[in-house]
DNA sequence: AAGTTTATTTTGACGCTGTCAAGTTTGACT
DNA sequence: AGTCAAACTTGACAGCGTCAAAATAAACTT
């Protein structure tokens, strides 16, 4: 198996990102079948998704991707640690100090939308299946648990701007806006209830509700 | 296949739950396998599953569950309508007139609790790979439908005893609502980034981000 | 009670899957 | 030029979902 199996996987590229085939025979096979495994989850669905049919469609044997990733499992968590990386670029990005509501309201947006934009990442991102399995990876762990960090950080600075009732934290506002996209993100994709005309009403209903946390002077 | 294939599969039991075994060869196969296929998810996760070792189990062979359910699909299907069926228990009761926020509270636990107890049907419930298939059963379809308006409806009558701000309406907050419940469970049945213990902070907070709600006369 | 029909179950088979073991090719390093 | 390790291939195995055809058992008809 490659000595970078189930590490950052993009680290060793250098900041050389022209068409040079590099490295051993194929290339760089294991960001080829990270990628060419997205687009199959994309185009055909999860359960479309064969290890065979993965390595046949890219060019190589049955097995060769064995090499690069311990199995299917590790090829998943793979893909969901790279989702965890393009997701932080969500979470990122300004704080717009204009108007808090309009901002908040943009921030569920850009949440939801990378969910119903890149479903074969946040499927992955948060599959049953990967973490109830026992065997996810080490640092699928550490990076989902950074980017839960990364976001913690964005709403506790949120929260400086408001008064929150006795009691309440940072931390649990965090956890309960988190779980409040995180549900209306899975209905979207899996198309339970939810359709993306309700969606703008329903970032209106929240801000709403929230509303009355601007600070009294 | 059976004609009961994909209807309301306890229909035929008369009130008659005594272990009398009636029927035909087996007996009551479609309802053996139902139960015994949510134990070993329960048990051993959903991908533990296969058709052939839950036949085995029940002491049939290997096809036999394909003249009571179309396909594995189906199976689960019908295991996801049973979830809810069970599900629309927690819904129903006694609508407190006390306190309307401990109501509201209980009603958090009450779902929460489900989905932490009852993992088997819940995943089925929601489960991506079903929702997002394209062939789901219509039944399934029906009862999830009325399942949520039968939530609907009690979101409603509750929105009746609070003020709600202008533009929000009963149909958003049971959308809202049910999305935040959804995500909270499938966060803590996944085990990522919340456990148990923090169940209740996040239940009071939501409480209190509600609070202002209460009608002022 | 015998014969017919229909529902239920079994056996056999096919192609697909994940992945291990052993062997082969290739590039990098001395 | 020779060595070594990484990358890849081929062969094999057990398990999977599910179809077709045969067998069995219950229910219905007369």
């Amino acid at each position: 198996m490659s000595k970078r199996q189930q590490t950052t996987s993009a680290a060793n590229n250098h900041g050389n990102e022209s068409p040079i085939k590099r490295g051993y025979h194929h290339g760089d096979l294991q960001q080829v079948l990270m990628a060419e495994a997205a687009k199959m989850i994309r185009e055909e669905g999860e359960a479309a998704l064969s290890m065979r049919k993965l390595a046949i469609r890219t060019g190589v044997s049955r097995t060769a991707p064995y090499h690069h990733f311990k199995d299917k499992q590790g090829l998943l968590c793979a893909i969901a640690e790279e989702g965890f990386k393009r997701f932080d670029q969500i979470v990122e990005g300004p704080l717009e100090e204009d108007d808090l509501f309009e901002h908040l309201r943009q921030k569920m947006r850009d949440y939801v939308n990378f969910a119903i934009d890149h479903p074969e990442y946040y499927n992955l991102m948060f599959s049953s299946t990967i973490w109830t399995s026992g065997d996810v990876s080490q640092s699928l762990k550490d990076k989902a648990y950074e980017s839960f960090h990364l976001y913690s950080n964005r709403v506790s600075k949120l929260c400086q701007q408001v008064q929150l009732p006795d009691g309440v934290t940072p931390l649990r506002i965090t956890q309960l806006s988190w779980s409040s996209f995180h549900g209306l993100s899975r209905l979207m994709i899996d198309g339970i209830y939810l359709d993306k005309t309700a969606l703008e009403a329903i970032f209106e209903t929240a801000s709403k509700l929230l509303e009355p946390l601007i600070k009294q002077p």
